[in-house]
DNA sequence: CCCAATTAATCC
DNA sequence: GATTAATTGGGT
């Protein structure tokens, strides 16, 4: 009989404690509930994660209270969450937020409470006390001053940006100037709405054949996991809807993850039409009420089908016979912070666990997905051909060297792009530019003394941005206005270079001045409803030409396009990232994808400085396995992923000096943990981004056979290493960015 | 020698 | 993460 319950509280990270359970709470306490128990002198929730009937503590407290009539998490979430925490070398306690929505824990689970400190306003010092504390207690001085600019704010908040302790503002409390309390957050409501049902589709040869494989995987699990690779436009979708509908036919549920940004009320849509009420979406654009009643629609079984972006992984359906992953190959899976875990990867775990199938599907997958579908771990189905024999776009390559030659410099449009959109305005076909990059020109440069405009917080150059006249950061987003003349210099000549998607824009002004031309990036779209309007703009034939970043280049379909133009290829190229090749190809691959979804074939035009860049050739050529072969063949070499896993550590701090030192001896510290463990260890360096909103950045990467050969000695030297105030160490278990 | 502020250890 | 006890360090 378990008389001991093992809790994670919420404060003290990465770790169990074993508390008695009364015999009161004997029924109401399980698994997985939340409880309250008292910790050092004061009281703390938890999660109970342990059951046991002895401990090898002498002197146990009791849980004082079960909170909530049933656990939140069940035992295989449990399971998943722990495995979570080992896995990407996170606290169990950080991997327990992630399996439950913050809108689920807030509202069923008790608040996370957590000290406020206000000014107290009748306490306001005099000039006089105001002096002494400004020349005595420096500190408190700063602190109060802090309040009384901004009002109050939570404890660690305060702590942390003035780079002091509590024990400074428990000391202004003493004084009578502060006040101390807890804060608590609160809930809100919902609503609905109804969608028209349709019904399944004729399936082609190919399709029925992925279908039957994924039948087979959720009936005998062998394979359990197939990777379905289809060309965009292959009805990969239709697919899913009818293995979804089997597993429903067969009493289970199912998870469906997209991408963040697929999550569009389009997609959501298909799937409501097909399954009504029987879905579920969680995501983050819905209000905190939507979001916890969708999770508890799940979790009680009413909705047995969960949509959504990364975190639907842990979504609580009950017998989960199948999860979805769309777009597979997609970063956005990748959460960026603690705990750091791809969805991708833990939905093949869930799936190992809870013992359901686990389809992955992509036009471009992943490496690692499809070495593991060639080597016989997952089954694999390939989508061809697209649907109604579309066919697929043809690719040109321009070399953009010839053509500065040509013209006798830089140009951004090359005289055969231009000439392809010609051809489309005089046939009331459409066009869209992509470019990864906003803004109007990358960098200010000082012709005289080579003078170029820097963030003073980060390592990148400033953008300057015409609409506002201003110059912007990419990268932690501070405004600066653009200097007169040279700072260094006193030139007054600045020259512009780089293209962003504004420089296009107004490029294509220019040539085509009788053209209708919308710009689609971040900072187009700002107002809430922007994003919306262009597209409705673009789809009823309102705009000739559309220029975008990223955010046009997925999932749109829109009949009507039939030329796509790539402005530079080479962004993304030359980026220090094993994975720049493969990314260039997806990139190219999905943007492509874009034209010709109609009767009309698609033209892809791409632009670019190394035409014969075997990522570039092949998206040419449509080869995705040639391409593939070959990017393995480079990975084996130089030992990569998919042949090894790859763990990224990153020191940061205010100071350059503590944090490469910090650096160094973490870097010696692993050396010895991981002696003769056939890992790889590449020592402390800068990171390619060397300065991030004013932290510096130090970098070290471990490679080897397998994530459990790093991790343990990884957060062993981590754990025993002597972190400087101000001075902080992440850890990235199978990382993607490098940057 | 005092006090402010940082640091280290503890929490079942 | 919060609390407290121990330690450091700058001032009189």
């Amino acid at each position: 009989m378990p008389r001991i319950a093992k809790v994670v509280v919420d404060i003290a990270l990465d770790r169990e404690f074993d508390y008695l359970i009364p015999d009161h709470l004997h029924d109401g306490l399980r698994l997985g509930s939340r409880v309250l128990v008292p910790f050092g002198r004061s009281e703390s929730r938890g999660y109970v994660v342990g059951l046991a009937s002895e401990s090898a503590f002498p002197s146990l407290k009791t849980v004082k209270q079960v909170i909530g009539p049933k656990p939140l998490v069940d035992e295989p979430v449990l399971a998943l969450a722990r495995w979570l925490g080992a896995y990407y070398a996170a606290p169990v306690e950080h991997a327990i937020r992630a399996v439950l929505p913050g809108a689920v824990r807030r509202a069923g689970a008790g608040f996370k409470e957590q000290l406020f400190v206000s000014p107290v306003a009748e306490a306001a010092p005099d000039e006089a006390a105001l002096a002494l504390l400004e020349k005595r207690c420096p500190k408190q001085a700063a602190v109060l001053a802090a309040l009384r600019r901004d009002g109050g704010r939570p404890m660690a908040e305060l702590t942390r940006e003035l780079g002091t302790g509590a024990a400074v503002v428990r000391a202004l409390a003493e004084k009578g100037f502060v006040r101390i309390g807890r804060e608590t957050a609160e809930r809100d409501p919902f609503a609905r709405q109804v969608f028209l049902p349709t019904d399944p589709l004729a399936l082609m040869p190919e399709q029925r054949a992925a279908l039957d494989l994924t039948r087979r995987a959720i009936e005998t699990r062998s394979p359990p996991v197939v990777l379905l690779y289809g060309v965009t436009g292959s009805g990969k979708t239709e697919v899913y809807l009818q293995a979804i509908a089997h597993v429903l036919d067969g009493g289970g549920g199912a998870i469906v993850l997209v991408p963040e940004i697929s999550l569009t009320p389009q997609t959501v849509e298909r799937f409501k039409s097909r399954f009504g009420d029987n879905i579920a979406v969680l995501h983050s654009h819905l209000s905190e009420g939507e979001r916890h009643d969708e999770w508890h629609r799940v979790r009680e079984g009413k909705a047995r089908i969960a949509i959504g972006a990364r975190s639907a992984v842990f979504a609580p359906v009950r017998k989960l016979g199948l999860i979805v992953v769309d777009e597979e190959h997609e970063p956005t899976y990748k959460q960026d912070e603690s705990p750091r875990y791809n969805a991708r990867d833990v939905a093949v775990m869930r799936g190992h666990m809870q013992a359901c199938a686990v389809l992955l599907a992509s036009a471009t997958p992943a490496l690692e997905s499809y070495f593991n579908a060639k080597r016989g771990k997952y089954g694999l189905a390939v989508l061809p051909r697209r649907v109604d024999n579309r066919t697929m776009p043809v690719m040109r390559i321009v070399d953009m060297r010839l053509e500065a030659e040509r013209v006798g410099r830089p140009t951004v449009l090359s005289g055969d792009l231009i000439e392809a959109i010609h051809r489309r305005i005089d046939r009331a076909e459409q066009t869209m530019l992509f470019l990864n990059r906003r803004g109007y020109s990358t960098a200010l440069i000082c012709r005289k003394c080579g003078y170029v405009a820097q963030c003073h917080q980060c390592s990148v150059s400033l953008t300057y941005h015409k609409s506002v006249d201003q110059l912007h950061c990419h990268m932690c987003g501070a405004v600066k206005s653009v200097p007169g003349a040279c700072p260094e210099c006193r030139d007054p000549a600045f020259k512009y270079t780089g293209v962003g998607t504004q420089r296009v824009e107004s490029v294509i002004a220019k040539v085509f001045p009788h053209a209708r031309i919308r710009r689609m990036d971040s900072d187009a779209v700002t107002r809430k409803d922007a994003y919306r309007e262009i597209l409705g703009d673009f789809k009823s034939g309102r705009i000739d030409i559309l220029i975008g970043t990223q955010m046009i280049a997925k999932g749109l379909h829109f009949p009507n396009v039939t030329l796509i133009g790539v402005v530079y290829a080479d962004l993304g190229l030359h980026l220090p990232d094993f994975r720049a090749s493969e990314r260039t190809f997806q990139l190219l691959t999905q943007v492509a994808g874009r034209a010709g979804r109609g009767e009309v074939q698609g033209e892809v035009i791409v632009q670019t400085y190394t035409p014969f860049n075997t990522a570039i050739q092949a998206a040419r050529r449509l080869d995705y396995e040639g391409f593939c072969d070959q990017e393995l063949e480079f990975r084996r070499e130089l030992n990569y992923p998919p042949f090894t896993h790859l763990v990224c550590l990153t020191v940061k701090g205010a100071s350059e000096e503590k944090v490469a030192f910090s650096a160094r001896a973490l870097s010696k510290a692993l050396e010895s943990a991981l002696a003769g463990n056939r890992v790889f260890l590449s020592g402390a360096t800068p990171a390619p981004l060397a300065r991030i909103k004013g932290a510096y950045r130090y970098q070290i990467m471990v490679r080897g056979p397998s994530v459990r050969a790093i991790t343990p000695a990884v957060n062993q030297a981590v754990k025993a290493s002597k972190w400087p105030a101000g001075v902080s160490c992440s850890v990235d278990v199978d990382a993607f960015s490098l940057l």
